[in-house]
DNA sequence: GTTATACCCGACTCTTTTAGTCAAGTTTAA
DNA sequence: TTAAACTTGACTAAAAGAGTCGGGTATAAC
């Protein structure tokens, strides 16, 4: 099980935007240099972006992309759901295919609480906190700690 | 991004053989038709869960297999490890085809943080838990108090 | 000692997902 | 008019995952 580089690309242009935010539209083109990403790849990423309204788009020359939103206001999951990089950890359907052929597994309540962990941890962190490169691990030990004392 | 049939099948087995404990070895065939799994794909993923010192096996007629170790000491991370279910949330590599060519991208400590979060989690709960289904919703619960409080 | 049970093992195929590309547009500042 | 830069749909190739198959070997029961 791997992160895919649709959700890791597309959050590392978000924070990217978001770090030059004051130069006006940044173009796709600087975004792939400065990232290691292919501009048609971005492209697909950015159309993804603008139609949930992450970013908003600048057309003809002197262009770009600009966020729609304040970097304190995205957070991770929006990013994720928006370029559909989902994390699923439970498998059950209601017909007969499912898990436990319509039934709840052993296992469900499980999966159910790791979905919720991760959906919580990407809730939590938004790009404001990746650029300061700090509040996510302050968040994390503060989970540790509790965890470890009971 | 999913959770694969592999490590969800292998903590399935697992418990059930925790809940089967007392009944002496239990079959791959008996798991097979509690927990819809092929018998096949069983006998792969318990190769490796053996392998891992988690299981042991009885050979011949009246044979199966049994927990090499208490349910109160295998975590769910012990079963995804032994299965080759790893979660993997970071891209990089020393080589030029790593995130950023060897250094560090901007999101690194974002996704390891997320890697960390979901490795605690999993070294956390262990399969008595599972069996009990519901000591891992506290934890959870003690989780979101904490982080809620910030 | 034969037989049936049930674990053991390697290799293989099929399917799905993901990564990444390509070739065409359209808008608009200079 | 031109060139920058976004827009769009479709396409291909590579990787990962799910699951199968055909052979084994150990051993209890008869
Ligand atoms: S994961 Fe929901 S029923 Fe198995
Ligand atoms: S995830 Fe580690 S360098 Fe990008």
């Amino acid at each position: 099980m791997q992160l895919t580089s649709r959700g890791r690309y597309a959050v590392s242009a978000m924070v990217d935007l978001a770090k030059h935010q004051n130069e006006g539209p940044i173009t796709l083109s600087s975004i792939s240099e400065r990232q290691f990403i292919s501009l048609s790849y971005l492209e697909q990423l950015f159309r993804k972006l603008r139609e949930n309204n992450l970013v908003e788009s600048v057309r003809g020359p002197g262009g770009g992309y600009l966020l729609a939103v304040e970097p304190k206001d995205i957070t991770i999951s929006h990013i994720m759901s928006a370029v559909n990089e989902t994390i699923q950890t439970t498998m059950c359907k209601t017909d007969e295919t499912g898990c436990h052929r319509g039934s709840r597994c052993g296992t469900h309540n499980l999966w159910s609480a790791l979905g919720l962990h991760i959906k919580f941890f990407l809730e939590t962190v938004t790009i404001q906190n990746v650029c300061d490169d700090k509040d996510f691990l302050n968040t994390l030990k503060a989970v540790e700690k509790t965890l470890s004392k009971q």
